[in-house]
DNA sequence: AACCCTACTGAGAACGATTATCACCTTCAC
DNA sequence: GTGAAGGTGATAATCGTTCTCAGTAGGGTT
C-alpha cells in the first residue's frame, strides 16, 4: 500500500525545537500544533495559540515554526492563497503527503520519483539532486461526502 | 525514456497569449522570453523585455504571464527565494519538468504519479485530484561541469 | 479611412506574507 | 545564583505580486 496515516505521535514539545530552548511560549504553541489537524499555515498557527496565549507575536509563531522545520518536526507539503503549507512530519523514511482539500488531514505517500524515473534521467545523462511531490485531493471521508 | 528535451517551438507570438491582443509591448515580450533559455521569474523576464523596451512596467510582464500561462504557453515550474519560476511549456500531453540548477534549462520528464500511486490511493480510499511534481538536478552538460 | 469598444499600458499605491530590528525577558548550563 | 545565549513582542521593513486609474492603441466594423 502506498498511503498510510501520516504518523501523529504524542507531540514531545521538548524534541519538536531540535536543540532550541523550550520557553513557555514554544510550549503553548506546542499545544496548539496538537489541536490543529493536518495541514496549516503559520497564521492558522498564530490564530490557534492566541486562544491560549493572547497577545503572542506572530514573529514568535513564524520562528517557532522555523525552528519546527529545522528541526524536521515539520514539514512544508504546499502553499495555499500564497502562504505556506505546514504539516506534522515525524520525518523518518522519505516521502510525500496527500493534502485533502476538503479537511486538510495529511497523508504521507511513498515517493515516485525514487526509482524509475531518476533512474531513467540518470541514464540520459540528467542527475536528480533533489523533488518536490505533493498530491491534492480528498480523504475517504471527504470522497463520500462529496460523491 | 523518461526525460525529453523541452518542447521549445518557434514562438508564435499570436498563439502566446491565447484570444488575447496582441500589443507591441506583448510582441517585445515574445521576444525576451525567446532569449530566455529555461526557467525564469517574472523579474527574469522584466529585466530581459526592459532591453528591448525601456521603461515597460512590471505590472505589463505579470499580466503578460498571467495570460501566457492562461493560454497555456507557460508553465509554473517551481519557486526559488519566494519567486514564481516559469517555463515555456507547450502544454500537450501531461508531465512534469527537471530544472538544472547550474544553468536554468528545463526538460520534461514523465509523470510519476499517474497510475499506481494514484491507483493505490484510491484503493485506500482516497480521490486524488491534482498534483505537483518539480525535480532539481544537473543538465549533462551541468553534471560533467561539477564532476 | 474613420470610428468605437475594449483590452492593454505605465505609474504608483496597495497588499499580504514573511523577515529584520531592537530593547527587554527567560532559560539553563555552570 | 549568575551570565551568556537564545526567545519574545512590537513594529518597521522587505519584497513579490496585484490593484487602481487615467490614458493609449488594437482591430473589428462601418
Amino acid at each position: 500500500m502506498t498511503t498510510a496515516a501520516h504518523p501523529t505521535e504524542p507531540l514531545d514539545a521538548a524534541r519538536l525545537y531540535g536543540r532550541g530552548r523550550l520557553s513557555a511560549a514554544r510550549r503553548d504553541i506546542a499545544q496548539a500544533l496538537a489541536s490543529l489537524g493536518g495541514a496549516f499555515t503559520a497564521e492558522d498557527l498564530h490564530a490557534a495559540v492566541s486562544a491560549l496565549r493572547p497577545g503572542i507575536g506572530v514573529a514568535t509563531v513564524y520562528r517557532a515554526v522555523a525552528a519546527m522545520a529545522e528541526a524536521n518536526s515539520l514539514a512544508l507539503v504546499g502553499a495555499r492563497d500564497g502562504s505556506t503549507l505546514y504539516a506534522r512530519c515525524a520525518g523518518g523514511k522519505h516521502h510525500h503527503h496527500l493534502i485533502c482539500t476538503g479537511c486538510g488531514t495529511v497523508v504521507s505517500v511513498a515517493c515516485p520519483v525514487d526509482g524509475p524515473l531518476v533512474r531513467s534521467a540518470r541514464e540520459a545523462g540528467y542527475t536528480v539532486t533533489a523533488h518536490e511531490v505533493t498530491l491534492y485531493g480528498l480523504c475517504p471521508t471527504c470522497s463520500k461526502e462529496r460523491g
